[in-house]
DNA sequence: ACAAGTTTTGTTATCGGTAACATGTTATCG
DNA sequence: CGATAACATGTTACCGATAACAAAACTTGT
């Protein structure tokens, strides 16, 4: 009790130096296969728990990779570090997650707290960050990923998609369908980057498309989600007579504008279609399903695994790699 | 580039020994004020970068607190688990994150590998464990909190409520609207522990009322959620008109329970009522809004911040701390 | 039986901080 | 001015594992 087991008393125990303990347990292959036998019994026995703070500490290698989340509590998220934390199953590595509340300075503060534990490499939500943020990771010679977004500037590999693109699809989807006036419902600041680019895409298509100016619906600051898509439809009143089709930030917002919708009386899609972002599991259960875009969140993650064991065996080649891996129109029954 | 800078670096530049500096950045007083200044300004045009994971060793102490879930993709749980990271942000202490997929043997493999990270506390959800589980627990002299449940035999401190109480709340206000052929809507196996409490739970209290016996109605195996609430009510068929109201495990599932059903022509409420479990978002935005039992997911988290705290600057008290959040019947539109 | 190769084990120094203790330096006061 | 206290800094050893190198033990072929 008043001692920690360590390899050296394992070692004293079977009779070894603690070198031979060391390579037993990592099955170092050139121990004697009987003698490795007989370390991991007696390390067992004793209660032995392998001590990764000193193997980090000594080999300068902290089997971290760190991740920041713009928030845990988001589904997509969510998917994607799963992802991210089965495909890493197999190279050991443990993931060190903080979460930014959507505002850079708070990344930044999370990135310097990060770094601190020697992460292998980081995976940072988003292609916005603040100049210090930039200059403390390009500081260390570190692996970079970023996810979500395809920065025009990367800081190293990018595993993403254009909200843009994606919203672009959208836009022509409902202008197809016969939808001019646009609506548009996000959070209002610019602090949810993700949310301006998507909020950028579709002005920008619907100018292309030369269709009327999108109308900017405040849903409050981020995270949003259902009650501020409730609430915008609630605040917007009659005025939501004007528009065509609200084109929602996400699918959890299009679902609160959708119920409100209803309540309201507004039969959806006849009266008004409204679209969602993130294929969330609510688009496809609600009643209507909500015309969405698919983003396959958890394959972000699985393919950040899969660069990161690349890049941790060496084949990974010099040059950033940068996946788009896309996004697509999932249609449904609300536009 | 070739050699990262340490504390070494820093005291050599400022003409101080190793020791000075690492008081000074540790902000300790007995540091000249003027010194501690000139080490800070110096450490920063370095580019000099804290290492924790040699604090950690040296010390002994890692900084992490170390935190299983079933799942992160789980409103709920992510709600403590935040709630957890903003109690504990002042404690400068660190989350090390795991998920259990449900499974308690998984519980015990991300145990084992999270103690080798040494950390200061450990966290975990539900109360019940694999017996090795609780012998790698108790080898150690390592605080313990089990949470989202009341064990009957925990192994250290515990913030929750009981499930089975929660659910006989549910069953209590169905009566009471003269509900008496109750379905209940979970995962089919007993992996989702919490899951079959809250199971238990309801046939229980329709028993202990006199109610007719609880149809037991398989939503697939954990964790079950929209889909799975939708295809339950789907696979019932016509055998739903025999049932006065559907009792889910959630509110995901009962979100896709409710939507099912109104795409088969049932009005809720009144040909049929539905409740779920967690006050998720979605219960309160739904239309109808859906009766809820409210978990204080955030609360509890917040809870065991609070504790940890107490735990780590010693006015914690010898006996284990239980502290049960209660739950709370959100009666909706849906009964 | 001995050299040369192969397999297995041991020795030493070290990663970057910091606790505990020792020492130096500056105020304070009779 | 010298003694004592209060403050500020330095020295030494060490946390537990392991890379790099060294050496021992065992095979094998002649």
């Amino acid at each position: 009790m008043s001692h920690r087991v360590t390899m050296r008393d394992v070692a004293r125990a079977v009779g070894v130096s603690p070198m031979t303990v060391s390579r037993a347990l990592r099955d170092d292959e050139t121990v004697n296969a009987k003698t490795r036998h007989k370390i991991r019994q007696v390390a067992n026995d004793l209660g032995y728990v392998y001590d990764t703070t000193a193997q980090a500490f000594r080999t300068q290698k902290s089997g971290f990779v760190a991740v920041t989340l713009p928030s845990i509590n988001n589904a997509n998220f969510a998917e994607t570090f799963r992802g991210l934390s089965e495909g890493l199953g197999q190279s050991g590595m443990q993931l060190l997650l903080g979460s930014t509340n959507y505002q850079v300075d708070k990344e930044e503060e999370l990135v310097r707290q990060l770094l601190t534990r020697n992460p292998e490499a980081i995976v940072l939500t988003g292609g916005h960050h603040t100049d210090e943020t930039r200059a403390l990771l390009s500081a260390r010679n570190l692996p970079v990923i970023e996810i979500w977004d395809l920065p025009a500037a990367p800081l190293g590999h990018v595993v993403g998609f254009s909200n843009a693109s994606a919203m672009a699809k959208v836009v022509t989807h409902l202008a197809e369908k016969g939808r001019y006036r646009l609506g548009f419902v996000g959070a209002s600041e610019n602090t949810d980057l993700r949310g301006a680019s998507r909020r950028a895409g579709v002005i920008a298509a619907a100018a292309e498309l030369g269709l009327p100016d999108v109308t900017i619906i405040d849903a409050g600051s981020a995270p949003v989600s259902m009650r501020h898509g409730a609430q915008a439809v609630s605040d917007l009143g009659d005025a939501v007579s004007e528009l065509d089709a609200l084109v929602c930030v996400s699918d959890p917002v299009a679902f609160g504008a959708l119920s409100e919708c209803r309540r309201r009386g507004l039969k959806v899609p006849s009266d008004i279609a409204v679209t969602g972002f993130g294929n969330f599991e609510v688009a496809s259960v609600s009643d209507p399903r909500i015309t969405t875009v698919g983003v396959t969140a958890r394959e972000i993650g699985m393919q950040v695994a899969a660069l990161l064991d690349d890049l941790f065996a060496g084949e990974a080649g010099d040059l950033p790699r940068i996946v788009d891996v896309g996004s697509r129109l999932v249609p449904g029954e609300t536009s």
